[in-house]
DNA sequence: TTGTAGGCGTTATCAT
DNA sequence: ATGATAACGCCTACAA
């Protein structure tokens, strides 16, 4: 590989002046950058990174550990948050999934440190509580979509489902519906508990009587492998004579099986029934006709911003324990509509 | 931080006998391995990759560039396939998301090049063809889920997208259906062709007449922003006194999209009507009920076996222009049925 | 404005 | 089996 002495040679002039190009230092004569950089075109000359990174112990790395499996396909996009900060303030990105299992993260800790990476975002796929690592590590680290256990001090960077909630609660109930049915998310997500604390406060604050609110639980179960009760329990809800005008949906996968239990009922929506769902997985909330009005998750916001929070915590600009929570938007859609007085 | 130094004056021994036990060679006696371990232990030494790198000027680090934006959710399952080869061969990934702009490829190469990286997976989020960075790059490469414009070498592997769509349609002959819909692909895609072209030559092989072939196009129009005619073109080929059996879509997206018109039609799947997709879009394929007989894509795959491909490459096994094709397993769920006796 | 000396942490090479 | 010495490519510190 052509090396700064390799260049120096070339230019005529010593290699910490080709050093000084390299680095846009000032200082240098002009005909000499000139000069120099015609040599380093010539030559094709590329900085060693791993050599300046060597020589001046500034890492520019951060490093990314996903806890990915085949589900929630979305959470992706977290990745695209943090690259896309990534490039834009010229950090490289190492990235390791662990599957979820703890052998490859401990690995993957170490394979970090013999990097010398700067510092970590740990993504979790699903908004939860985590305790990365039980292993003391002391790079900088920020988890991702999810939250601390109290145990260990970490930064953190969130959706915000419980003001989302609200929001959703508070547009389907200016909609003018009075009767609601809501399907609750497998209570092994954060999110879960969440969602439907923010609804029930909504709907205690605008005077709706408990019984207007009829709750019932979607899915149970270990994560990518859960029981689906959905379509069942839609089907249930919506046949009675008494039946809720709309349906809200933990999430966007629920809410297709509740849309699907409509249609074969004669509903049509969003005229008879309102549905809505919650985390935008554009896959169902595009593809559904109409549309989907739901609650969008803001993952790649959660990527930016976490990369950025990072950031200013090696740079000692952030206190220890300090939670972002970055909302959740609402996304009206064709799928919900004034209630129809009936 | 602490050196093969530091752990050298700790355990008593000269600096290249730590190298030695760091690095698992032969010919140490036992016990000094035995003191340089402990001291190790005691210092918490990690070895500096950084140094070793520059020193001995082998990597062992892979760069993936991707091309994604926020359609196409489990093509990063294709990330997940590269970083488990990663790290069951020890092999450190280095990722950047150029979003498909031009000017972020270029960068990206320029820092894979000083990072002095080992390979390229260039990988793309559907199957196309590319011609990744006009300005030469050394740097070896294969594509991942892209084929290789003429003008370049480079290896590739991709799925079999014409032996998938082959098998789907023996599948929906087999099971009686003479009169078939299909719904095509985006023509911009490169599997739009494979799939139909592969279809209408099981149809012709079988002895089927072209007019039992019914074909409509269902999307067209720029990746992300394109028009959809999937529901009202379901909608009007189901609505016919001699309607198909059997409705093939090009892929799950748009199979979501017959199976609201047809239910909406009150048709009932799969008695009335045998529904089958392609790439297997989970969300989409499991969430339907009942679920979507697909023909699936093998994004994990594509990345597990492109590293394999790629480490080939880099140890000179491999020859040039060499393509890899992945089958594309059917897979047969609820929505398809042997057709009923009309 | 430019150059020299030295060292970052590691491994290659050659001795012992 | 172990060690001494040099070198990888770059940058810091200092000098000219």
């Amino acid at each position: 590989m052509v090396s700064i002495k390799d260049v120096a040679k070339v230019a005529g002039v010593s290699d910490k002046t080709v050093s000084r190009v390299a680095n846009k230092e000032s200082n240098v004569h002009p005909e000499t950058v000139e000069k120099v950089n015609e040599a380093i075109r010539k030559l094709g000359y590329v900085p060693n990174m791993t050599a300046r990174m060597m020589r001046s112990s500034r890492s520019t790395t951060f490093g990314i550990i996903t806890d990915y499996v085949s589900t929630t396909p979305y959470s992706g996009d977290i990745v695209r948050g943090i690259q896309d900060w990534a490039n834009e303030n010229k950090k490289t990105v190492l990235m390791a999934n662990t599957n979820g299992e703890p052998e490859r993260e401990s690995e993957t800790w170490r394979t970090f440190q013999e990097h010398r990476i700067q510092g970590v975002l740990f993504v979790t796929m699903y908004h939860r509580i985590i305790d990365p690592m039980p292993n003391a590590v002391q790079i900088p680290t920020v988890l991702v979509n999810s939250h601390p256990s109290k145990k260990r001090k970490y930064r953190s960077i969130e959706p915000d489902d419980y003001r989302g909630s609200t929001d959703l609660a508070k547009y389907v109930i200016q909609l003018g519906h009075r009767k609601i049915g809501y399907i609750r998310l497998n209570p092994a997500l954060l999110g879960a508990e969440l969602r439907i604390d923010a609804f029930r406060k909504v709907v205690r604050d605008c005077g709706l009587s408990q019984a207007d609110l009829t709750v019932k639980l979607g899915m149970e179960g270990p994560i990518g492998n859960e029981t689906n009760w959905v379509h069942q329990e839609a089907t249930e809800m919506l046949s009675g004579a008494n039946r809720p005008t709309a349906l809200v949906c933990g999430n966007d996968e629920m809410a297709l099986q509740a849309y699907l239990a409509a249609l074969r009922l004669g509903l049509r929506i969003p005229e008879d029934l309102t549905i809505a769902g919650f985390d935008d997985f554009r896959l169902i909330s595009l593809g559904l006709k109409p549309q989907l009005t739901t609650v969008a998750l803001p993952y790649y916001d959660l990527g930016y911003k976490g990369a950025e929070l990072l950031n200013r915590v090696l740079r000692g600009e952030t206190p220890e324990e300090k939670h972002e929570n970055l909302p959740c938007p609402l996304v009206i859609r064709g799928s919900s509509s004034t209630a129809s007085p009936s």
